[in-house]
DNA sequence: TATTGGGAAGGACATATGTCCCGAGCGAGA
DNA sequence: TCTCGCTCGGGACATATGTCCTTCCCAATA
């Protein structure tokens, strides 16, 4: 983790994604740009926060690991996202970790100015409101999904969404295999398993697998299997 | 759902839940005090709210259908607790149904008012930070619990926490046999699995099961089966 | 007391999913 | 080019969980 110390940067950021009525003037001085690099560490499940971030550039991934050293991928987010605010209210470690997928750049608060300023600006207040909801919302979608749905429909739903997510130029209509680890575990099981399934679509001609692709074929086909639920909410992109 | 028309009632409510710092002055006279009786519905999911609701008095039951028609109960609650402020803030429809359990008391407040005289009101989109936090916390616990654990884990940490929740007088390192449906699909498994696993459970001596009741027999190795995982939060209330 | 209807537990089987492990393919370095 | 070691896909098996159906028990009623 790096400080960008620059102010002018900053406040481009601030700009770019209509942060400006979101921090009033006492908490500006005390926001800090931080760069991380691909694959650094933002947060580990367990620290103490002292920071409160907002991710303004790049991509990054949350996952929570159980006792037993399983991991489950919570989700992937981009810009405009916040991390660490339930941890802020509440007080509380942090619940996830959170890595850098890509090089990324965060505003970061501490705890004690969003305190001393911000615990009365409605603003702020609201903003988190709906960042935090939004997030809620996205969490009860993909807890029934996983809780209730079996593998084959929480696969369909991922390539789906992940598919024609027209804010992600990196994927249309498909998916890179090499990231089969992190899809399973996204979607809450085995690597094996998610091959067997992926396999099974292949021979049904929902999907064309090649060395470095997932293809879906039959876009259809692949709704009807995914049975009308979805992975992303409305704007396709990923909530925690 | 039945309105109460009694301001000093509504006044003694507000005070017992210390929620007189939450409303303000020109909330007041839109605050509405609903009486539900036992199993009647107070929404349903998929409709769109008129109100948010505070439940002061009671117990409900939150849970949610997939298409194919299981249930997943999400938790049960008891006050103070709020129903519908995802659904306010996002603007959304009812995500969930929720219904009572007990004979229920319930504080509305239509998205009108709030809107009018709460959007800029701090106190009261703390309370309902708080509030949203809290069931995001609970329900990532629950989801990671769900997604990872098997189900003797998940049981073990459901008897142990509802079998030892103060607040609850009826359950005292027991529990009614009465509800095993309503556990089976809390803990996200069919009922006859659920019966296994009890069965497997009582082989062991973890439990003894009589015609009414759960009993737990050995508090340490059923803990040890649970495995560190907690199903409430520390209060040994379920948020949603 | 005999009858019957309903709910609850458990048996039998099917399916979904996890674990372990092996063999093929591929890239790095000798 | 050859070999070593690594990664990935998939086979074989074990386990977890779901579905369907039968049996049993009890309570309400004739």
């Amino acid at each position: 983790m790096i400080e960008i110390k620059d102010r002018e940067l900053l406040g481009h950021y601030l700009q770019l994604h209509q942060l400006e009525s979101v921090f009033n003037e006492p908490l500006l001085p005390h926001l800090t740009l931080y760069s991380f690099e691909q694959e650094e560490l933002i947060c580990g499940q367990g620290e103490t926060p002292q920071h409160m971030y907002v991710l303004v550039k790049g991509k990054i991934k949350v996952y929570t690991n159980s006792p037993e050293g399983k991991t489950l991928i919570i989700s992937f987010k981009t810009p405009l996202e916040v991390i660490g605010d339930v941890e802020y209210i509440r007080g509380t470690e942090f619940l996830n970790t959170v890595e850098a997928v890509s090089p990324v750049i965060m505003i970061g608060v501490q705890h004690r100015w969003l305190d001393k300023h911000g615990r009365d600006y409605a603003p702020l207040l609201r903003f988190l409101l709906e960042k935090i909801t939004r997030k809620f919302y996205f969490k009860s979608n993909s807890m029934s999904l996983n809780v209730m749905q079996p593998v084959e429909v929480r696969l369909a739903s991922y390539l789906l969404s992940v598919s024609y997510d027209e804010s992600d130029a990196q994927f249309k209509g498909e998916l890179s295999t090499d990231n089969l680890k992190d899809v399973a575990n996204l979607i809450g099981t085995s690597y094996r398993h998610l091959n067997r399934v992926i396999r099974q679509f292949c021979e049904e001609g929902l999907v064309e697998r090649t060395k470095q692709w997932i293809v879906i074929k039959n876009k259809d086909a692949l709704s009807k299997r995914a049975n009308h639920h979805i992975y992303t909410d409305q704007k396709g992109e990923q909530g925690q």
